[in-house]
DNA sequence: AGCTGATTGTCATGTTAGGTGACAATCACC
DNA sequence: GGTGATTGTCACCTAACATGACAATCAGCT
């Protein structure tokens, strides 16, 4: 069934799509982790950045909640953060167990330098497909992860914690 | 520049094919990995053996290679495959050195339920959408994987050794 | 035949990202 | 005012990957 396929006949795994997949989310994760190191920033330091930069000041546990990620690990991205320059712990408002992270002024500059990163490193992924077939590839990609309930903005590298976030906003 | 994605306003990175690539292959490999663990074996072992099937007789160096895996971790591949009693490592009839990896008999009977375990995977990943743009999408990461210069079957995981092979059979 | 360099499989080791459990400080509730 | 939950932090463990060294063997040359 579905053989429609140009290269199937070399190995049986390249025309499905779950190792089509893998195979290109390895590639394009790491890849981008590459494009990112010359700015001293790995992809979760990206993701903690474009998360702050729409809305400062939130505690490390709702930080980590909205990641996906562990609150133990967020210790550590809040720590190299910190120690570069680009966030900083300020005390939180309403609590005081609590930190409020904010960005510096700093992290602005990088985060510009660091969408530009991700830019070029989305064109150069699709560069083999034409403009139409584009957008019906994020379009079908959205649809997936929307029917497997991966929520939203969260990193890949961990796939359990299907938790509360439903949908997207 | 191209805002057609129906949930971009939630995340500007839930829009990006790079990280829904990232996101989605990520959930993919470790699906399957779970799907996979009541066989016994691992994603990797699965794709050794399905190497395998079509063509026994290899040299772990041969098969690392296809692989595009490091022989040192074939060593741990073929020793845990050879442990469950999948592979035999058998003199190589051309090489002392170098062992002749053949698939047991009860390999052929896991390899029947990994691939019924695989279809499943592929299956439930690909439910959301309808069957063209099933195919569609194939086709599309198909593109991609040949764009990037990724070779065929390889696992994901690593990203680099894009070296010899160039495009698919 | 003998010698030199490359190759194969193996082992030991280091590195990295991710997960777990325990802890003091603080909150929320009754 | 007291009890359980939450926040941030720490120390430890695990899994996957890469690296370097080694003996055995091959391939090519003289």
């Amino acid at each position: 069934m579905a053989d429609v396929t140009p290269r199937a006949p070399g190995h049986p795994l390249a025309g499905r799509a779950s190792f089509l997949l893998s195979q290109l989310g390895a590639y394009s994760a790491h890849e981008f982790g590459k494009r990112l190191a010359p700015l001293g920033i790995r992809p979760s330091h990206f993701g903690l950045l474009m998360h702050l930069s729409r809305g400062d000041g939130q505690s490390q546990q709702r930080l980590a909640d909205a990641m996906g990620i562990h609150r133990n690990v967020m210790v550590g991205l809040v720590d190299e953060l910190e120690d570069r320059g680009l966030i900083e712990r300020r005390s939180h408002p309403a609590d005081r167990r609590a930190h409020a992270i904010h960005l510096t002024a700093a992290a602005h500059g990088l985060l510009r330098r660091a969408q530009r990163v991700a830019d070029e490193h989305e064109a150069e992924l699709l560069a083999g497909i034409g403009e139409d077939d584009r957008s019906h590839l994020i379009t079908l990609l959205q649809h997936l992860a929307d029917h497997t309930g991966l929520p939203c903005g969260v990193h890949p590298g961990r796939a359990n914690s299907v938790s509360t976030l439903g949908s997207c906003p």
